[in-house]
DNA sequence: GCCACTATATATCGCTTCGATATATCTGCA
DNA sequence: TGCAGATATATCGAAGCGATATATAGTGGC
């Protein structure tokens, strides 16, 4: 069989315990693993199909009234590629920081405004601390375990993120006090 | 004129100061910003074309022997078009980490094999945490300020990364204890 | 002087991913 | 009854990424 992607774990991982259709699986990532690993509707379904044929999932249609709606399980074979997946030691770790990437040539700037850099990314942390803080009380305790670790590491990262910034700019007011007042 | 892409703002920013070629650029790109904003050869040269018609930049022919090299520098409207994004508040923010990505699914394992895929991390994180280190020692202190802020966050954020996998290690061990001696 | 190897330099190709949107049906509720 | 919003599947274009092709320049060893 070919390698699989991880989009085909991600699937894999949410079909697992119970029958999903495409469109909750796209829900489930946006409010969860989107944070680290994103997934759209043209990697879903295409990837729906190709795990359909690898044997890993099957689907049933189970049609609301005269709308079609195909939900899908794992099977065993399905279970044991995830598990064999999980084993591996993870790989890929990337980011995409618009806010880093302006700071990092805020050399540019007057100092001023270079400061205003690092306040502009702490309100952006703190309005993402907020959108996890929501998510975290829409789940109960119910849940399995490792998820809210992720979730929880998540708000902690966000909050360490945002006084970073805040330890930043006193740094730089320290540095810098005869700016301070211009 | 149209939008840029932040990848050209990437090479205005590398731009700015001294003239550069495009594998100049890459190579500073791969040692800095890759970090939290990549870039490959297959978007700077276009970019660098884009830049020169839009006159943000200007090349000039300085052939070494008879290999044909072109270096580039911003022009004033170049360094006005940095500035006025650099003011803009930053926007995207995205991660891909496997790790995570696998934590969330580990319940899927038996507990000791979760508690594996955070030594994995851990294990990543120091690895990535010593290639910093070294960019770090390579750099003297004769750069701007800011990327050496940029750079000391990125290794301050590796250690915290590195120490949470631990904490949560322990913290799952104290959580299951009967599951210790397995 | 020659060879092998690495660094410099530009360019391009295929694949994946992202975001947006098209199409259609169902539900809630004013 | 109407219609906004949720459910469901599918697809497209643009952008990004990694790898590689092509070529020349320098460097170290023999």
């Amino acid at each position: 069989m070919e390698q699989l992607n991880a989009t085909a774990y991600v699937i894999l991982g949410f079909v697992r315990g119970e029958p999903r259709s495409g469109y909750e699986i796209k829900a489930l990532v946006d409010n969860s693993t989107r944070f680290f690993w994103a997934a759209s509707y043209g990697q879903i379904y295409p990837e729906l199909k190709r795990l359909t044929e690898a044997g890993l999932i099957v689907g049933s249609d189970v049609p609301t009234g005269s709308r079609k709606r195909t939900v899908y399980e794992i099977t065993a074979d399905g279970e044991e590629e995830l598990r064999a997946w999980l084993r591996q030691p993870p790989q890929t770790f990337e980011m995409r920081d618009e806010g880093l990437l302006k700071l990092f040539f805020a050399d540019a700037l007057p100092r001023e405004e270079g400061l205003e850099i690092l306040r502009s990314m702490k309100a952006q942390r703190l309005a993402i601390y907020e959108r996890l803080r929501a998510i975290e009380q829409m789940k109960g305790e119910l849940e399995d375990p490792f998820p809210m670790i992720v979730l929880r590491g998540g708000l902690e990262f966000t909050q360490w993120f945002a006084q970073w910034c805040e330890r930043m700019e006193a740094q730089l007011l320290d540095a810098a006090p005869e700016k301070r007042s211009k």
